[in-house]
DNA sequence: CCGTTATATTGACGTTTGTCGATGTAGTGA
DNA sequence: TCACTACATCGACAAACGTCAATATAACGG
């Protein structure tokens, strides 16, 4: 019996391999809202939709021009807005046909601080 | 003729919705390289591994010490930390049988600022 | 109203991803 | 050489994802 390794977390036969790491780390839930805050910046689009919103002159841009710089087709650009607003990192503001964008600074840092 | 909207990349009808962005944003080859970082960042086991990396004991932490605090299979552990070591946040060394791995922390660091 | 426009939603599709059991590879110690 | 260990790779599978055409929703102008 008493088999080892990391099956078992037993000690190890060769060497004291070293010590145990402490559970100061992330913990799962932490990991869970961080993951998917970067899941939402893992597409390509996604990332060129946050900068050019969060570079458009006052700080807000209408999805009627984000569309053609992306050069993906209306429902894509409208589903990665979606993801992204989803994800907390942008605000939607619709005003008459036209909805309006913003990049939310306090999420995006959030996880900026977390890979500090 | 003359279809408009963003189909077409005519002038709007209704009244001007907004100034044309300046493609001063990410272009396309940089979102890329970015969304490779993050897409490593966006799963919650990665997260974790690269949070027990980064703070073990002396900068550095065994494989073989990973799998028991993640809590899945070892062939599992092994793929993230693969895809978080092609994306090249963390380092692999091999001293013997064990697998020692450290943050790269201009990597990270280049992620960090991309959200500054 | 009616046509037009902006945006969101649905449904479908091929691709990628996370996971694990089984297996391969390669050090270590007796 | 042989048993044991640490780690990687393979093969398979379900779930999630990115994409688009088609359609729905809703606001505006005449």
């Amino acid at each position: 019996m008493s088999k080892k390794g990391y099956l078992m977390a037993g000690k190890r036969s060769t060497a004291t391999c070293c010590a145990p790491l402490q559970e100061t780390a992330l913990n799962q839930a932490a990991a869970n809202e961080l993951a998917t805050g970067f899941a939402a910046l893992s597409d390509p689009a996604r990332l060129r939709l946050l900068s050019l919103i969060a570079t458009a002159p006052a700080g807000e841009a209408c999805a009627c021009d984000l569309v053609i710089p992306i050069g993906k087709s209306q429902p894509t650009v409208s589903h990665h807005l979606k993801v992204l607003t989803d994800a907390g990192l942008i605000h939607r503001e619709k005003r008459g046909v036209w909805a309006w964008y913003r990049a939310n600074s306090s999420r995006i840092e959030e996880l900026r601080t977390a890979l500090g």
